[in-house]
DNA sequence: TAGGCCATCTGGTCCT
DNA sequence: AGGACCAGATGGCCTA
C-alpha cells in the first residue's frame, strides 16, 4: 500500500468531521479503511436524529422527503439515548486521533530509518535495506568503526557523545555507553552481524541479499586483513 | 502462488 | 484524560 500523504486526514478535521462541523470534501485520495471508516461515520452524522424536523417542513428540507417516502430509520429514534451516540462518537474520535497520531509515528520512526540509511554505504548507491537489514547493518557499521578506531590507537569515544535525538530534547543514549557494546566481544574480526552483539538471529541474516550487499566500504579492522 | 516487506488499524499499557 | 509506545492483525504490493 503506498503511503497515505502526510495531512490527508487531519486530527482536527477527522474530529469536526465525527462531530459534524465539518462538510467532508469528497477524498480522492487512496481508499483506506480509515478513509472508509469516515465515510461510514458521515452517514452515520448523516442520519443523526434531527430534532427540528417541523423547521425543515417548512423550508421543504430533507425532512419533509423523508416523510413523504415514507421511511423511517430502524432504531435510533427516540428509545436510544443521546448520550449513548455521543460517547460512541467520542470513542470512535479519539480513535481516529489515536491513528493519525501513530501514522505520524511511525512517518518519524521511517524518516529516522531513512536518514540511517544515507549515512550507510551500499552497493549499488541506490540500493535499499529493509528495514531490519538497515538496523542490523548499522550496528554492525559502528561496530567495525569503533574496532577500526580502537585498533588505530584512537581514544575512545566519549561516553554520553550521542546524537540528539529529535532535535528537541537533550541528548540521549539510552544505552548508557557509547561504544557499541560488544567491542569486547571475543568474537573479533568476524565484521559479520554476528559480531556486535550478535545473534543466531543475527547471523541468519548475513550476508544480506545480493544486490543490496553494504558492507563492501565497511572498514576491516587491522587485525582481522 | 508463496513468502517477504510494508503501511495501517487497533486495543492495551504506561506515563505525564 | 490524553499521548506515546507497543505488539498483533490485516491486507496490498512485489519478487522468486
Amino acid at each position: 500500500m503506498p503511503v497515505k500523504a502526510e495531512g490527508l486526514s487531519g486530527t482536527a478535521e477527522d474530529e469536526l468531521l465525527l462531530l459534524g462541523l465539518a462538510s467532508p470534501a469528497p477524498s480522492p485520495s487512496l481508499p483506506s479503511s480509515a478513509d472508509e471508516e469516515e465515510e461510514e461515520e458521515e452517514e452515520e452524522e448523516e442520519e443523526e436524529p434531527r430534532p427540528v424536523v417541523e423547521e425543515e417542513e417548512a423550508a421543504g428540507g430533507r425532512g419533509v422527503r423523508r416523510r413523504a417516502e415514507g421511511k423511517r430509520r430502524p432504531g435510533r429514534s427516540r428509545g436510544t439515548p443521546r448520550t449513548a451516540e455521543t460517547a460512541q462518537r467520542l470513542k470512535r474520535s479519539r480513535r481516529l486521533k489515536a491513528n493519525n497520531r501513530e501514522r505520524n509515528r511511525m512517518h518519524n520512526l521511517n524518516a529516522a530509518l531513512d536518514a540511517l540509511r544515507d549515512v550507510l554505504p551500499t552497493f549499488p548507491e541506490d540500493a535499499k535495506l529493509t528495514k531490519i537489514e538497515t538496523l542490523r547493518f548499522a550496528h554492525n557499521y559502528i561496530w567495525a568503526l569503533t574496532e577500526t578506531l580502537r585498533l588505530a590507537g584512537a581514544p575512545p569515544v566519549l561516553p554520553g557523545v550521542a546524537v540528539a535525538v529529535g532535535g528537541a530534547g537533550s541528548p540521549s543514549w539510552s544505552g548508557g555507553t557509547a561504544s557499541p557494546a560488544p567491542s569486547a566481544s571475543p568474537r573479533a574480526c568476524t565484521l559479520s552481524p554476528a559480531s556486535p552483539g550478535g545473534s543466531a538471529s543475527d547471523a541468519e541474516h548475513w550476508p544480506p541479499p545480493p544486490g543490496r550487499f553494504p558492507p563492501t566500504t565497511v572498514p576491516l579492522p587491522r587485525r582481522c586483513l
